[in-house]
DNA sequence: TTGTAGGCGTTATCAG
DNA sequence: CTGATAACGCCTACAA
């Protein structure tokens, strides 16, 4: 038995009345008599009619509809921050479509485009790494040009006038350093990304910062800067053994993780002899052997401020012209510290 | 410099001739002349028309979005198949829509009905918890009625009528189980759901399947239930302290992390003393100390596979109405080893 | 070769 | 109180 859709019109033939009539009823408007409308409201119920949303968007101009664009959904972070719009998004009664880019510079391109024709109200998105390697933003200037709103998140950029939020990446690092430092480390490694983000340049500067401020000069020999996905820990081990250090600070989670795993094998004890701070504060930090300190970004208040910022700027006027119109909010990390320091 | 969207009327209207033409000449039928359809396309590039998403849904009454809704967002089962979903739809000109439904019931069904209406073509879902324990698929039978195609996957029910993806759990247990009695264990724990999942009973079936098989009695002191998210390890201690056991299948990735921790505090050494499976080889499995060995469940593959079954009912004509419309693709896990057992 | 008209489902305005 | 009409943006069968 199959029950297809019903639609206003043909509530309005069955029951012998005009399209608009029924429209009217079934929002109680008091233009109908209280006849007309019970008969309309129960035939309504009766069937479960439901308005159609793609009407409702046509007719509105507006989808209720957030674009989420993000380099990658396999990543504890990125699914975080999702969570938090998600459920933000969801209270205010909007839909929230993912895309992918994947790191790619392309697809970023393509998935923007597929959306902005309507599909959308705004967009949400965290560059790729590609994108950000390019430092090529036209297809973001284009979009907040056709009056859609955007908000930037954790991968961000200045070239382009939008709202954004990150964390205080810089002095998260410094706070890390300082930690190390004050638990008598001497020689702080630094593990970072080979390709650039902006996040780990950050993150990176905080480092030098605090090194500087505690007078530990700073060395290059001690940072790595390892490929985005390596499966090999080869990679790392000659920087093991031919590097001295009593403490990394990795800018990512995975790299950290690692790194103490390759530190057992070589016979070190953690964290008396070497110890060990990632970010992202994610499930490998907790359930590692040992636990590892990291430097929580908190991305669930991330992406819920980020939705809030985006469905405020949709829902309301603003002038699009004026910098002074967007805002750029910054989390505060915070320092989970666990056994690896 | 603020360039809104630019429709076809818009482009008639300064071109001087009809929509239709405009229409036509875009889609560059020979029913325009040569000498309009270059001018037309030209405008139009110039001002990079794109036509309305929103307008061709209503129009075809197929929106090219496809509804997920999963439990959960950060967990990388979910995300590893959301993976596999997203990539496949992209390809085929589909956009992805997610909801969360929090293991509620009643999130699924609010979720459920605000897309069913009109905002995307198919679903794809793995059912809430509590949508498994109230054994109520009301929300699901009313969404195939009305003739949009439903793909479930991994957490499904034998009570709605609709295309399945599954893996062979109760298989991929017994193979686990395998493994450890011919690695020389005799007592073999399990570590299990609290609450009802049919996954969580099809791997509990495999265990005691394969125990039976290799003659080894079945001790129901030897199954652990726990409860979804438990921060205290004080959950599972008393059952080590007082049971006697060398080796754990756990049905899911976490509570074997959880247990290794706890063996290895308490002093026993793994796998010598006590060895390891898991369900779901996800992050942890791989960066765990040790690494955990673990039944892989493909998670990409099947979102692939759900995807494509899905776009297919969505593209084909078929009766909905006969049973044999409808298939249940299983993947084949298999058994990652590694250094717990 | 171009244009008109009707429709997708809904809402808002205006007439009756 | 009720209904006709137009509009959102697009497409297409059918005139002209």
């Amino acid at each position: 038995m199959i029950q297809k859709k019903i639609t206003l019109k043909h509530i309005a033939r069955e029951l012998g009345v005009s399209i608009s009539t029924v429209s009217k009823a079934l929002k109680n408007s008091n233009e109908i008599s209280r006849d007309t409308r019970e008969k309309i409201q129960a035939f309504a119920r009766l069937y479960n009619y439901k308005p159609n949303n793609i009407a409702i968007s046509l007719k509105n101009k507006r989808t209720r509809n957030i674009g989420v664009i993000i380099p990658d959904i396999v990543h504890h972070f990125f699914t975080t921050v999702f969570r938090g719009i998600e459920k933000y998004a969801n209270q205010r009664g909007y839909n929230v479509i993912v895309c992918v880019s994947d790191e790619s510079f392309d697809k970023e391109v393509i998935n923007m485009e597929m959306l902005a024709n309507g599909s959308i109200d705004g967009f949400i998105m965290a560059l790729s790494a590609e994108t950000q390697d390019k430092n090529d933003f036209n297809h973001l200037k284009q979009v907040t040009e056709q009056g859609i709103p955007l908000v930037l998140f954790d991968r961000v950029t200045e070239q382009v006038v939008c709202d954004k939020v990150v964390i205080n990446d810089e002095e998260a690092a410094m706070q890390a350093v300082d930690l190390l430092v004050n638990s008598g480390k001497e020689r702080i490694a630094l593990f970072t990304t080979e390709t650039y983000l902006n996040v780990s340049e950050k993150r990176e500067r905080g480092y030098r910062r605090a090194l500087e401020q505690n007078g530990i000069p700073y060395d290059e020999d001690l940072v790595l800067r390892l490929p985005f996905q390596f499966e090999e820990e080869d990679l790392s081990r000659p920087f093991f053994e031919t590097r001295r250090f009593d403490a990394v600070l990795s800018v990512n989670e995975v790299f950290a993780i690692r790194g103490m795993r390759l530190a057992g094998k070589l016979g070190l004890r953690i964290p008396q002899d070497i110890s060990f701070i990632g970010f992202t504060d994610g499930i490998l930090s907790k359930y590692s052997m040992p636990t590892l300190s990291s430097v929580a970004q908190h991305g669930e208040q991330m992406g819920e401020v980020a939705a809030r910022m985006l469905i405020d700027k949709v829902e309301n006027e603003y002038d699009e012209t004026d910098p002074g119109s967007y805002r750029t909010e910054v989390i505060r990390a915070s320092l989970v510290q666990r056994e690896s320091t």
